[in-house]
DNA sequence: GCCATGCGCTGATATGGGTCAGCTTTCCAC
DNA sequence: GTGGAAAGCTGACCCATATCAGCGCATGGC
């Protein structure tokens, strides 16, 4: 009955979503994933999860709040590599390499399961089932590291803003997070910055120019999105890569 | 015998001393990954191996000659995600989603053997062992990707030139493809320019003040370290991402 | 109620890198 | 060995974005 309990509890979490997507799990590979989570930890806003440099770090799977992983130059500047919102994997390659190549920092208060990377490693063993399906999730990541890389390359900073919105917003569609309309945002305009590798003073101008131009407004910790449609149109963003209909295995 | 002359090939070969660095594999392992190898094919420069949209790709591993994955934006634009050399897996996030979300493209002559879907699944799911080293190998290549996106977001054109032609070495030194000196080429300035994010006239502005500066001299096709340390410190490398002393796993 | 702090916002000025236009060298194909 | 294409190279000019400097509005601590 327990088990059965923290099956269920499983099933719901928004790791288990976002699996799901992907592979089709039976209940034997959702009572092994129930058994990865260990303990679940608060991280206040601000306080380090992940250090890099420092050794034998778990990993995490993000229950609720949000958090970024960066990495900072040693002249000092910061480049943020993705924001991580519930049901993210976090600090997976941290736990593969036994050394972590990156920070990862909470922007929020957070609440986090452990991962320990023996159990990880074991489940993998014995569950090749939920192995690729956490390959499959890692490559999704991947993928979304790349368009990443393409924004930072070839894209203008107002279609790099405009992209990274509706990026942003389809994945806290996919958690339930955000609709249509827009979602809430605790994004600073310094952490746009160093997402989209532009200045602060520079995002603030961009922002205002979206806004004008009546594509989208985010104020006040609220992103609203005033015309998808033209703003999908304008920073030609590519609904195909963060979507499925369902299981691409079953 | 015959097995054992085909597992001595794969021992052999650029694949396996690349995954023979983050996980021991095991005789049975390399009989397995033999078996996932299937018709070896040649393509010439400029023909396409992975196209964007293209459904129900295969994957290869790059025997020989080298090739890079990019993206074409509707702006005509290209982002270059990266260049493949001998050993590297290629085509891998084609597979597991069902269509491509990038291109591939030989630079130079290629050999690659073809690697199924149906093949590769299954391996993973009878050899956990195996799943985990391409993970891993998997990884790494993510953790480039990040490194990458550092160098368009955060560095100068000039350190983010002398990162990438260090990183570069490196990955060629795992395959014995260059040492300290320097290595063999064939890399165009429209082809780094694509791939750094920046126009070829300026590749080349910066390759001279590199020269000039006594770093590097890339010329001719061939890329020589005039000052190796100086340039490590130059663009503040991390010796540290690509190195490992033996496998991680064993 | 006051101060400190963080964040959003704006104008003025500076600059890295893009664009354009064209020349030179290399390297094949014939 | 000649013509043509691709790659390398350079100077002049321009623009997108950075940098600097400063203002105003919340918010929370005391």
């Amino acid at each position: 009955m327990r088990e059965l309990t923290a099956e269920l509890a499983i099933q719901d979490s928004p790791f288990a979503r976002k699996l799901a997507a992907f592979v089709r799990l039976s209940h034997h590979d959702l009572s092994v994933m129930s058994e990865l989570y260990g303990q679940r930890r608060r991280f206040a806003a601000g306080m380090d999860m992940i250090h890099q440099g420092q050794s034998d770090q778990c990993a995490y799977v993000l229950a609720s709040g949000w958090a970024y992983s960066y990495k900072i130059l040693p002249s000092g500047s910061r480049q943020i590599v993705d924001f991580q919102i519930p049901g993210d994997f976090l600090g997976l390659r941290s736990v593969l390499f036994r050394t972590s190549d990156h920070n990862v920092e909470p922007i929020t208060a957070v609440q986090a399961s452990e991962v320990k990377r023996r159990d990880l490693l074991d489940a993998f063993a014995n569950n090749p089932r939920l192995a690729t399906a956490v390959l499959w999730a890692a490559s999704r990541d991947e993928a979304m590291v790349v368009e990443h890389l393409v924004d930072l390359g070839r894209r203008s900073a107002t279609e790099r803003m405009a992209h990274f919105l509706l990026e942003l917003g389809a994945r806290l569609r996919l958690i339930g997070a955000a609709d249509k309309k827009g979602f809430d945002c605790p994004l600073s305009q310094y952490l746009l910055a160093d997402a989209l590798g532009l200045s602060a003073v520079h995002v603030n101008r961009v922002l205002r120019e979206l806004r004008e131009e009546g594509l989208v407004t985010f104020q006040k910790g609220r992103v609203t999105f005033d015309d998808y449609d033209a703003m999908i149109e304008f920073c030609s963003f590519d609904r195909g890569y963060l979507d499925h209909d369902g299981p691409l295995l079953t």
